[in-house]
DNA sequence: CAGGGCTGCTTACCT
DNA sequence: ACAGGTAAGCAGCCCTGA
């Protein structure tokens, strides 16, 4: 049986777990405590991470273990941060199957007071109306609440008797001690944004309406909700973390697994995305309906929770989050985050392999931060449309370099010096400062990107691969051994010498002799993925599959969010030449992969070559087209065309792998097994594509990894980073644009393209004005308004959609409209332009939630063609500018006919 | 004093 | 306490030329 959570009673010195057995019951455990730390000594049992010798201290008492910590104080140690708790689970339920959790979704509603509006969770001043919960081991859904005052309680139990299990009290307080009964054997609460309302409501309104001895019974071990403060969209709040049981806000495991940002995150607009099903429509606001419809209000409400179970049938981010959590020993809160997680997988595998980890380095605030590691290479790619093109990319680039290379911070031999490349950057950046029309004698270097932007590894590096005589280089080793030699030296030595070296693109040698636990690790999870991935496509039941399928899923969370949690510098195995050491050598792999696919084409070894259209980290973009577009028969019909490319990019990517072993031993000493590690798959073939910038292009395309996509005639076009992609583009025009660059995409001519737009901008035309606007997210929105307010002046500057979002704000109350929301901070608004006006406003937003426009904001003065211009010409223009066809003076529907058929 | 262009900030994206 | 690289839009500022 496994935990669900863990406290430490520091009083006690005991670890309190709440377990949940296979059977389905809850059981409490206790531990004692086990202080443990480890420190250098040569006559040590234990063996660090290093293979360095080391003695354990491990204590029941605090006080003692502190005590030791000081004696050793001067040493390095091991292990004396892991959280207690931590250590704890890692000791007692390593390998344990994650339980079966009882989990209640929740959903709260709160009366509104005309007069002083909604009540913040901080001051909870209206009462709870409603509460609906989902009891997902019961599979029942009950629903709580006080019918409005004007109604009889016989009247509000006729009008709610079609609704199972729901209850009517004719107290908030009654109510909430049912909901307390109904939780009492539930170990997840989640709600959609419950980690900023529902749970600091319900605390603080319980704490107000009965006790704050009452709010214990939202946790278990009678402990009190602790009060945490977090930082959100620029803005402090406050919530409440349970105990014994666990609070997970959906909302927020939805944007972690979901990358894309969505026009709004409104659950009814997640819900009806993810799952299809609509909202309860209702007229009006919310009070209206609790006051009005009490009926419809109840369906409401349960109609959220529901919805929230039905995410989550489809989704399975809790079950996840369990799996996630259990598989390395962490708090299912826990995560939420990646550093502590991963942290705490890499310790657990060191400890598989007899090994313990090194402390935390504290980073103090006297030292400065190193600065950004290099990070990928983005070609600038040739910009216009290609026929026939083809893409290869490598698999997980960033896991399978650290494990070619065997990169961990204990197989680190030493790193050869960055003199020539820090000084080249100091060079180049002050170069690039002086090119500013602005610069001034004194002004600072320019920093970034750009100084890496066109190598693909350290200047040293480089000297070594040319084993070259005069440049002489210092290695730096570990062990504190510093030693001067010729760059050809440096060859010899790490090459040909019969060391076990690998020298990565950023100059760090590593060793290959002894496997590092991190690389062990991620080739771990990669081998695991792929049995059970296997196993997946084995089953033929719905619970196999999902078994498998969660899985496999674990395992590539993990090894997608290791990458960036070694990278980060809090994380306890952070070194900035582990890092740069992945991405540089990272940028020299996918130059060769492009180089040697261009080789196949044309003949020249060439990563922007004449066939290389872009290429992004990992990937290639190329078409052989002009290479080949003479010779092939002019009669020959489009399937076989297709089929031609198909076959020719296949077994290009064929000849690429084949050729990454002798690449990585030639390029880094990777012994020739570890050069087989780095693989690529030929990714998708289209017909056509459209390359506007970097990391903004289109491609029809009929085969993705090696499936055809064509076979019912639909188009299917891979779009990356157009507008039509982006949230800040209204849905509508995202359609519109999609549909140009299809005909685009498909061959249509400019005339046809022209009729379309101004096709476009007619029905734009009679549209509402404030549909015109343009969506954005809005932070620090109260930060930068209470800026305005202390300001002498006031007035502070702000960029335009935060003064629009407070021209909204200020409105509404001038207007005494307490129904509209006030836009908070992270909220999505659509921001609206206006003509010159006597509030000197330049632009508004709405909330894009808003489901009524109050009359005053109707009647506001909107600038229809600047909106208009914003949403047609210069998407338009993004997406069609390298056509060099002119489309916006042909398509100004607002010109007159003397504008349109004048010349000159 | 209008307008062009640069800087810095912000959002949302790609891998 | 996941990373770095990038485009585009906007406000505000400086500079230039009238």
């Amino acid at each position: 049986m496994s935990y669900v959570d863990a406290i430490h009673d520091k009083s006690a010195e005991r670890i309190h777990v709440v377990e949940r057995s296979p059977a389905g019951e809850r059981i409490f455990k206790e531990y004692p405590t086990n202080y443990v730390m480890y420190y250098e000594d040569s006559k040590g049992k234990h063996r660090s991470l290093y293979g360095t010798p080391v003695k354990k201290f491990s204590s029941r008492k605090q006080a003692e273990w502190e005590k030791e910590k000081r004696i050793h104080g001067k040493k390095r140690l091991f292990e004396a941060d892991i959280p207690i708790v931590f250590r704890c689970l890692s000791e007692n339920y390593l390998k344990v199957d994650a339980p079966k959790l009882h989990t209640c979704f929740f959903d709260i509603e709160v009366d509104f007071d005309p007069s002083r509006g909604f009540s913040p969770p901080s001051d909870p001043f209206n009462p709870v109306t409603a509460v609906s919960l989902y009891l997902d081991w019961l599979d029942q859904l009950v629903c709580l609440a006080v019918p409005p005052k004007h109604m009889t309680y016989e009247t509000a139990q006729e009008a709610i008797a079609e609704f199972p299990d729901t209850m009517l009290f004719r107290t908030e307080k009654e109510l909430f001690d049912a909901f307390f009964s109904l939780i009492e054997d539930a170990d997840v609460l989640s709600g959609w944004n419950s980690e900023g309302y529902d749970i600091p409501y319900m605390v603080n309104r319980v704490t107000r309406v009965m006790s704050k001895d009452d709010t214990r019974r939202f946790c278990l071990l009678g402990q009190y909700p602790k009060k945490r403060k977090y930082e959100r969209f620029g803005k402090e709040e406050e919530t409440f973390d349970l105990v014994g049981r666990i609070h997970l806000d959906y909302l927020q495991l939805y944007k972690k697994y979901n990358y894309e940002s969505r026009h709004s995150y409104k659950l009814d607009a997640i819900g009806e995305m993810e799952v299809g099903e609509k909202k309860t429509e209702y007229e009006g606001s919310l009070d209206q309906l609790y006051n009005k419809d009490f009926k419809k209000f109840i369906e409401y409400n349960r109609q959220d929770t529901l919805l929230l179970k039905k995410l989550d049938n489809k989704l399975q981010f809790l079950e996840l989050a369990n799996q996630l959590a259990h598989e390395n020993t962490v708090l299912l809160p826990t995560v939420m985050g990646s550093v502590a997680m991963i942290e705490m997988a890499v310790m657990n595998e060191a400890h598989e392999r007899g090994v313990v980890v090194p402390n935390k380095i504290r980073s103090n605030l006297n030292t400065v931060s190193e600065g950004q590691a290099a990070g990928a290479y983005v070609m600038n790619p040739k910009k216009g449309l290609h026929e026939w093109i083809g893409s290869i990319d490598i698999n997980s680039l960033y896991p399978s370099t650290i494990r070619a290379l065997n990169m961990a911070p204990e197989t680190i031999v030493g790193q050869v010096r960055q003199t020539l490349t820090n000084k080249y950057m100091e060079e180049r950046g002050l170069e690039l400062a002086k090119k500013k029309p602005r610069y001034k004698e004194g002004d600072a270097p320019v920093e970034g990107p750009v100084l890496w932007e066109g190598l693909f590894s350290s200047l040293e590096y480089t000297a070594i691969q040319n084993q070259e005589r005069g440049t002489m280089l210092t290695i730096d080793y570990e062990d504190g051994r510093e030693e001067e030699m010729s760059a050809a030296q440096a060859w010899k030595m790490i090459y040909d010498s019969n060391n076990p070296y690998i020298l990565s693109a950023n100059g760090t040698i590593f060793r290959s002799d002894q496997e590092g636990v991190i690389p062990g690790l991620l080739s771990k999870w990669y081998s695991d993925r792929k049995v059970m991935q296997k196993k997946l496509r084995e089953s033929t039941t719905k619970t196999d599959i999902d078994y498998w399928d969660k899985r496999q899923l674990v395992r590539k969370i993990l090894l997608n969010s290791a990458y960036g949690a070694l990278l980060n510098e809090h994380c306890r195995f952070y070194d900035k030449r582990i890092g740069q050491s992945t991405t540089l050598t990272g940028r020299s792999i996918t130059k060769h992969m492009s180089a040697f696919t261009n080789e196949i084409m044309t003949g020249v070894y060439d990563h922007t070559g004449d066939s290389m259209i872009y290429g992004d980290t990992d990937s290639c973009y190329f078409s052989a087209w002009p290479m080949l577009k003479d010779d092939l028969p002019a009669d020959m019909s489009l399937e076989d065309k297709k089929q031609t490319f198909i076959d020719l990019y296949e077994s290009m990517s064929d000849q690429c792998n084949v050729s990454f072993p002798g690449f990585m031993e030639k390029a880094f000493h990777c012994p020739r097994d570890k050069g087989l590690i780095i693989k690529g798959g030929r990714e998708v073939c289209g017909d056509r594509g459209l390359f506007i910038t970097k990391k903004r292009y289109a491609i029809n395309i009929y085969d993705a990894e090696n499936k055809r996509t064509d076979t019912n005639g639909a188009m299917k076009v891979k779009a990356m980073g157009l507008d039509l992609k982006r949230a800040d583009t209204p849905a509508y025009v995202q359609d519109f644009l999609m549909e140009v660059l299809e005909m685009t995409l498909s061959g249509k001519q400019r005339d046809e393209i022209i009729e379309k737009i101004k096709e476009f901008k007619i029905i734009l035309g009679k549209q509402d004005s404030w549909t015109k606007g343009s969506p954005k997210g809005v932070n620090k929105l109260t930060s930068y308004t209470m800026l305005e307010k202390n300001s002498k002046t006031g007035r502070a500057n702000m960029p335009g959609h935060v003064r629009a979002a407070m021209n909204w704000n200020t409105l509404k109350r001038v207007h005494g409209d307490n129904y509209s929301m006030e836009i908070m901070d992270g909220f999505k608004v659509v921001v609206c332009k206006l003509k010159s006006n006597a509030m000197g406003y330049t632009s508004i937003a709405y909330p894009t939630d808003q489901l009524r426009l109050p009359e005053w904001f109707r009647d506001l003065p909107f600038d229809d063609n600047l909106m208009e211009s914003t949403l047609v010409d210069e998407k338009i223009s993004n997406l069609l500018g390298v056509l060099k066809w002119d489309l916006r003076a042909n398509t100004d529907t607002n010109s007159t006919f003397d504008e349109l058929f004048s010349f000159g």
